[in-house]
DNA sequence: TATTGTTATACTCTATAACTATA
DNA sequence: TATAGTTATAGAGTATAACAATA
């Protein structure tokens, strides 16, 4: 299949590609702990910001009320994250299990050795390079429902 | 939301939350024609390579003949892609419709135009260095299904 | 009134497996 | 035997809307 030359020069296309690749190789790595980009994510947020409450997470991950109960009942239901009492009876609060401390631990070396496999195709210097783009390229998200 | 330093040393989340700001943005800008970028990505395909057949464009698209077939159905329901005989009886041969080029026409401006905006964070010449870089970093997707 | 968690429900996207008709 | 298209079905993932408890 030729590609459209136009698509070549879209820069969300080409963002989509590569994302395409490094999505799809964490999900190759997360899955035999599983996890998912999105609940691994999930952990080390929880982990930055111990007894966080649910809509906080979701918002962070850019998903509603909604999604961020099933995820973190997929998450306490794994024994990765417990739901203890929160700042007031509305809220829970959110905390790491030592099976969750464990699992980003074990994660962890995986993944960053399977992402420095896929960055190789630059050198160090060009891995800067790219990492300072992309930082100054991105913006906050706003936060959904 | 404290966020992990983990995080923001891994490339692959770098290119995510990129990812998904240039993701939500083409979302936005296709919704009203009633696209999808997956939905434009293939437009543009069969744009680029008129009489495919549906396995091929799937191909293209790391999608398996199943969700083809149901993306090809949506695209000639909308009357942007129609089916014609292919070189033996078992095969389609896509093309778009007078409809499908107008459609690429009239979006074409529209996204360039928000895709310039969110690349404005950085001047020309970071522009130039990163879409090179990406192309560099990107990889053949093997295919499915 | 507003917010948190929750539940029920539905929608989209994709995959698997099996069938058919061709090759 | 292998391939293209098709169909039925199921599984993620996410969204909306409504409800209860609490603030």
């Amino acid at each position: 299949m030729k590609r459209p030359a136009e698509l070549e020069r879209l820069l969300g296309y080409q963002i989509q590609m590569v994302h395409l690749d490094f999505d799809s190789n964490a999900r190759d790595v997360l899955a035999p702990f599983g996890l998912t980009p999105v609940r691994f994510t999930a952990l080390l947020l929880i982990d930055a910001n111990p007894g966080c409450d649910q809509t906080a997470l979701g918002r962070a991950l850019s998903v509603n009320r909604s999604s961020a109960m099933k995820l973190v009942n997929g998450l306490e239901q794994a024994g990765l994250v417990e739901r203890r009492a929160g700042r007031d009876l509305r809220t829970n609060a959110l905390h790491l299990t030592d099976e969750g401390v464990a699992a980003i631990a074990a994660v962890r070396e995986r993944l960053t050795e399977s992402e420095t496999r896929l960055a190789s195709r630059l050198d160090a210097h060009e891995q800067e390079v790219l990492q300072s783009l992309l930082a100054k390229l991105q913006r906050r998200r706003a936060a959904r429902g």
